[in-house]
DNA sequence: GACCTGCTGCGGGCTG
């Protein structure tokens, strides 16, 4: 039926190809998006070909003799643009359609070529739409006025975030030049909760979803090595080698630091024990021809062995061929982290993959079994809700206003409030940013107009003005001319200090602040590179099913002797709560210095009830891997403020005001929010750092257990 | 001891 459904030069194309048939979600969105207007989230796991299930049927569909761009793709990252591209260049052979990349690494002459001549397909990253939008208004209508689809790649990477609401707002803006609406296909891995992934389109009943859950079978094993040092057990790695130095391989050890110390010392042993030598790191730090070689490598090497040592950045669909086995070193901080990981392996059609997960510490034990549990149990953090995201909105005024070069305050108004990314943002509260934003000289106001003021001049024509994240200071790294890679600057930073980076080892010969580089030359020993940055948040599922482990005597076939005899250790500690009821009961302990409490909730529960005991001036601290207050305090003492602990949430507001006054940093995790008026600084550190409602109903229903 | 993402316009120098 499917198939049949086709236009003749995409059958060709497949009869070409070769493709006996197609797979479950291309049959479906062929056949859905072939016969109906509505918008369509295709969610299946990694290489699963949601690409042409996509592609195949808005091809077939789409008459690209019509002027401008008929297509537009956006992704999150240049890597995946430049790896679709040739996929879709080569469908595209059969049709006579162009497809032009359009990011800030690609061709110029091509998008002045474009630009003459708009048609066919564009690929695109948010950031250098926005771009466009800020620096070529004229070419915006020029190029996209005319579109018939919107194709978001990784979708499930927008949801929830600041870059999301971005995205959204610029679809919205876009939607907004149209004479007839264009339909959005999203493309995501399998995400806990479609509501938000619907509300993407700006017609959430007008979208529908498209899911093949089916997971690939994995084989879990837990491995327990205790570390005492600053430096990972050496039996681990012994161990590790020699489950991976027979396959494909991806670990991921959860920080940059620990990347290049995987990488740098199984090589080591890898040499002493005459394996391969095909050992990298793949991270931000790197440099990017470094990595793409990495990815290179690892996507054309059939007979070749190899195991790269990664983070985060290599959770998207990069492509990089075929990965046996993925280990994950101490736990991650969510299932949708896990889930991403796993996929990454055993991607030939029906066949079983390995997963090690290794464990440095109880704690970091406890919550990968509890990750792994969920993950099995079919749980996955649904995505937050950005409700305020009154930082982005300011950010897209000072956006709206550059690109207009000056524009009727009504106007402006106007759009903001009609742009389905601001929904839930009143237009009085609109009329207050606006107002302040002139006030601090951001906007000028000139009779019934506004244009940027003095100050924003600085801020709209600087190349960091078309992204809302916030990113890092790099000191660059270079051995006799080349960029190994770009690091931020630590107090190790300094001449004679060897580190790891690239999966080798330097020695820093000098640093330059001013210029900001760091020449090194290669060297034979050394540590791995410090790194410092904010954590992620656990979700409050993960800390129960935590708590819900240490309150049983099951004995999980995943775990090996070692993991279950710690379990059991920490079973034998957890017993003195005599906890009844994991819902609500809480273990509290009165130990020979200080009072301990553990609360197995939610990071942004912790961070809550953190600021509440700041509030009340009670001197604590919050370890939040164990999910952990301690108190050097009386028992009576502590117990006495705890009970009116949670009627402190309704001084949140005031503290948080004066908090403020004393501390701009606190706002700082906002790239845009540091010019909003206070009261929305308030709302946004209450939306992004905390959970009231959260902290309200956890405060009320549990109750403390142990030396009570 | 905690991750990742992106980038215009303009001018100068060089090559064909």
């Amino acid at each position: 039926m499917a198939f049949i459904l086709l236009s003749e030069p995409i059958r060709k194309y497949l009869y070409d190809k070769g493709w006996e048939q197609l797979r479950p979600i291309q049959i479906a969105a062929i056949e859905r998006i072939l016969t109906t207007d509505n918008n369509y989230i295709l969610s299946s796991r990694t290489a699963s070909g949601k690409t042409e299930a996509a592609f195949l049927p808005i091809l077939s569909k789409v008459n690209f003799n019509e002027i401008g761009v008929q297509v537009l793709y956006i992704s999150p990252l240049i890597a995946l643009i430049n790896d679709q591209f040739s996929r879709i260049e080569e469908l595209c052979k059969y049709l006579d359609v162009s497809v032009t990349k359009w990011h800030g690494e690609a061709n110029r002459t091509l998008k002045t070529h474009l630009v003459k001549k708009p048609s066919g397909i564009v690929l695109i990253t948010p950031e250098s739409l926005e771009a466009m939008f800020v620096n070529r208004t004229f070419y915006v209508k020029e190029l996209f006025s005319n579109l018939k689809y919107i194709v978001v790649d990784e979708i499930h990477s927008f949801i929830g975030t600041d870059r999301g609401v971005h995205l959204k707002s610029i679809i919205s803006r876009l939607q907004n030049i149209q004479s007839k609406p264009f339909i959005i296909v999203g493309l995501s891995a399998t995400i806990g909760d479609f509501i938000e992934a619907k509300c993407f389109t700006g017609n959430e009943l007008n979208t529908k979803v498209l899911l093949d859950r089916t997971i690939r079978p994995i084989n879990a094993h837990f491995r327990f090595f205790e570390q005492e040092s600053e430096e990972l057990p050496i039996d681990l790695l012994i161990d590790l080698y020699f489950e991976i130095k027979n396959d494909k391989v991806l670990i991921f050890p959860n920080s940059r630091g620990r990347a290049e110390e995987v990488a740098v010392k199984l090589k080591k042993i890898s040499e002493k024990e005459n394996g391969h030598q095909n050992f990298f790191s793949h991270h931000s730090s790197i440099d990017r021809e470094i990595r793409e070689y990495v990815e290179y490598f690892a996507k054309n090497s059939i007979r070749q062995n190899f195991c790269i040592s990664c983070t985060s950045t290599l959770e998207l669909g990069i492509d990089i061929g075929t990965v046996d086995e993925v280990v994950q070193i101490d736990s991650t901080n969510s299932v949708t982290s896990l889930i991403q990981r796993v996929g990454r392996s055993g991607r030939t059609e029906g066949e079983s993959s390995n997963l090690f997960l290794y464990a440095t510490d109880q704690w970091n034990l406890l919550q990968s079994l509890a990750c792994w549990l969920l993950y099995t149990e079919g749980f996955i953090e649904p995505p937050l809700r950005n409700q305020n995201p009154y930082d982005i909105l300011l950010h897209q005024a000072l956006s709206i206003t550059k690109g207009h070069s000056g524009i009727k305050l009504n106007d402006l108004r106007e759009q903001l409030n009609k742009n389905f990314s601001f929904t839930q943002i009143d237009l009085s509260e609109i009329d207050e940013i606006i107002s302040h934003l002139i006030k601090i000289d951001l906007l000028e106001k000139l009779g019934q107009e506004v244009i940027i003021g003095v100050e924003g001049e600085y801020i709209v024509n600087n190349h960091e003005f078309y992204s809302v994240f916030k990113t890092e200071e790099n000191f660059k790294v270079i051995n006799a001319g080349n960029t190994i890679g770009a690091i931020p600057f630590s107090p190790q930073i300094k001449e004679d200090v060897n580190i790891f980076l690239a999966a080798r080892i330097w020695k820093i010969i000098s640093v330059d602040f001013e210029a900001r580089k760091i020449d090194v030359i290669r060297a034979s020993d050394g540590k791995k590179p410090r790194f410092f940055g904010s954590g992620s948040a656990v979700h409050s599922r993960v800390r129960d099913k935590m708590l819900q482990i240490l309150n049983c005597d099951t004995v999980y076939d995943v775990l090996n002797q070692q993991c279950l005899s710690e379990i059991s250790r920490m079973r034998k500690d957890f017993a003195i709560y005599q906890i009844q009821d994991i819902k609500i009961d809480r273990p509290f302990l009165c130990a020979k210095k200080n009072l301990q409490f553990y609360t197995f909730t939610s990071t942004k529960i912790n961070q809550t009830i953190d600021l509440l005991l700041d509030l009340l001036e009670i001197e604590s601290s919050l370890d939040d891997k164990r999910s952990m207050f301690e108190f050097e305090l009386s028992r009576q003492y502590f117990l006495k403020n705890w009970n009116s602990i949670s009627k402190q949430l309704i001084n949140l507001d005031s503290y948080l005001d004066r908090l403020l006054d004393k501390n701009l940093h606190i706002i700082s995790f906002s790239k845009w929010g540091v010019y909003l008026p206070k009261k929305f600084q308030i709302k946004l550190i209450k939306d992004k750092i905390l959970d009231i409602p959260g902290t309200e109903l956890f405060l009320n229903s549990i109750r403390l257990v142990g030396d009570i």
